[in-house]
DNA sequence: CTGAAAGCGCTTACAG
DNA sequence: CTGAAAGCGCTTACAG
């Protein structure tokens, strides 16, 4: 009927002390007020009992819920990404917890239910802020997140209304490394095999793209798929039946740029055709011949959205123990008036928007000098 | 200086139509005692005033926190395992999010590490319970998992002692429709390139390779590697300059089968020397030659451990709605002691150990009949 | 430096 | 069917 490990509260510490909880609470938390000695022998006990603070008992109280959220909208465009995806989740996942955040990880079917997600989250204060991606056209997240108030870090950008502070990548210069790298190696009609034209990112590296090959190679075509290996077999095969065929071929990840090397081999142009992917992975390097990529670290990017995300959360750097008896109040301090502060704060910074690194091109066999 | 959207409380709600709070509570989480006229009141104001309960205030009063947590410690060996461990996490959130709890994600540097995230989610109270993996030689986690009387899944197995439920996959059926192929294919000597011996799960699958070549063919080659690719290359290496050299290689999982695969192209072998990866994966398929491999969807084993833990932690499947206004307390009851309650049916259930799924095999180029 | 008390927002016996 | 009240376990003005 007991409870089997009945966790020791801040009562039963004060209690067996001989003191009250306000004292025990000041010395866990770090605060003034207690004499160097109670803090001592309240630190001692809460050792020896194992006492953690109840997570709801904090959060209820007005402290800071310790958590963020990740809501990730799957659908055909990322099967096939899982690497990207992981990289990303393990690297905000490192800046989170090191500061002593959790992270509410959820994967819905479509925006709808990431609305509602959200919408949830932030009515039941389950989360300080929240990480999404993949804006498509029109997309109603940002502005519903800004009215919302609550904290939110587009991951991969771009927003088009500046509503959400964003952590990007350059793509410019992305695409002028592999536009350069791709003139030089002897290349002349490129073309473009893009992801679903619904989502902005995809936009922009069109865009990006086109501005690169721009006075230096001939108007390339750019054909849009769902990301899926079907639509980029297909793509392919149109690209390379058509009258004047690319001599190279920009894939937008490494999804489609695995079905381009299929449809190529079939084809028997292998040799002819200069493939390059814009997303890096295992499988270039796994592929034969091995593919040419652009790439820019996920974990790296991912940690950085979390410390743009914690910025807004929670001021700038700080360290956390891991431990939650000996947190200290000072990096958790937030009520309801503090919530509003930082939506102000980050209504304030829109403009921030932070460039994760600085890509790099990895040249392997697929790109051959000619 | 005042929130910028105040969420409206119970007692909002309850003011507003001129009832208790108790009513009001009864009316949302669909216990009786309220009519149905206010019900219907209730559930309308909440509606048009977005209400969701505060979720921590919920925990706090002894309802069940709705989440459960999943940490995973990363190391060598999970390089490149990308695949593998997002689809679990996409598997196991699909049933979570569908009977509405939350996932708590933590990666962590190790078992040591694993121990104190554990120790303080269950000391803080912030999960019902929790999902591990890849358990190691003399891995404390079980133990200290059941001492807790945390509610907690072993993904994978196997549990020596089997002190937690685990769910596992059928590993000598895998390695029989492995054998059996290879066999038939016209292999006689075979060698296997496992993962770190210190992992339960690679003994396991060594001994379901051991046993189901056992009687067919010669008593088979076994060697270990971390898990990374360098190990793989040089444990290929070696295997294939050995005096009787094996005429089929059997990889662990997909990385080490890809380092294999590079090891015999370099070696001029690819053709004499049979390949089988006991990991199916988009790579498997993109390299050249595609190779053979088992396949189990860890999606449907992620499913499966999530239900699996629901069981122990919430009783026999029940699906929920997903907004929480609407959620039914019938669903959600639990206090210290029904925790403890909870933990004994675990404790009495240790031998229900779960097999997801029947692997299958994916013959492809890398095992050509002879 | 210390303590008694109120409050966070729910749930739930208990008494009408 | 309904309501007043206590309680969950913390934090934090406020008064000594």
């Amino acid at each position: 009927m007991s409870p089997r490990r009945p966790r020791p509260t801040l009562k039963d510490l004060a209690t067996r002390l001989g003191i009250s909880e306000t004292a025990a609470s000041f010395a866990l938390n770090g605060r003034p007020g207690v004499s160097e000695q109670t803090r001592e022998r309240v630190l001692a006990l809460a050792e020896e009992l194992q006492f953690a603070p109840n997570h709801a008992a904090r959060t209820l109280s007005g402290i800071t819920s310790m958590t963020v959220g990740f809501v990730l909208t799957r659908d055909v465009q990322e099967f096939g990404m899982e690497s990207f995806y992981l990289r990303l989740l393990t690297g905000a996942q490192s800046v989170l917890s090191s500061r002593g955040y959790g992270l509410l990880f959820q994967m819905t079917r479509s925006v709808d239910d990431e609305l509602a997600v959200l919408r949830r989250w932030n009515r039941e204060r389950r989360v300080e802020g929240v990480i999404i991606s993949d804006l498509r056209r029109g997309d109603p997240r940002p502005a519903f997140l800004r009215d919302l108030g609550l904290p939110a870090v587009l991951a991969g950008g771009p927003d088009p209304k500046r509503l959400l502070p964003a952590v990007t990548v350059d793509d410019g210069a992305a695409m002028r490394l592999l536009v350069e790298h791709l003139q030089e190696t002897g290349c002349r009609r490129l073309a473009y095999v893009s992801g679903p034209a619904e989502l902005l990112h995809v936009h922009r590296r069109i865009g990006a793209f086109r501005k690169a090959a721009a006075g230096v190679l001939a108007s390339p075509g750019v054909v849009h798929t769902d990301y899926s290996e079907s639509d980029g077999l297909e793509a392919t095969r149109r690209l390379i039946a058509s009258a004047d065929r690319p001599d190279a071929l920009v894939f937008d990840n490494e999804v489609l740029a695995v079905a381009g090397v299929r449809a190529l081999r079939t084809a028997g142009l292998l040799d002819e055709i200069s493939v390059v992917s814009c997303e890096d992975s295992a499988i270039c390097v796994a592929l034969q011949p091995s593919l040419t990529a652009v790439r820019r670290d996920p974990t790296v990017f991912g940690e950085a959205v979390a410390r743009r995300l914690l910025q807004l959360v929670d001021g700038p750097d700080r360290s956390a123990p891991a431990d939650g008896a000996e947190r200290s109040a000072g990096s958790a301090r937030s009520d309801r008036s503090d919530r509003s502060a930082r939506s102000d704060r980050s209504a304030r910074s829109v403009k921030a928007d932070i460039e994760a690194q600085q890509p790099t091109l990895v040249v392997r066999e697929s790109s051959p000098q000619r």
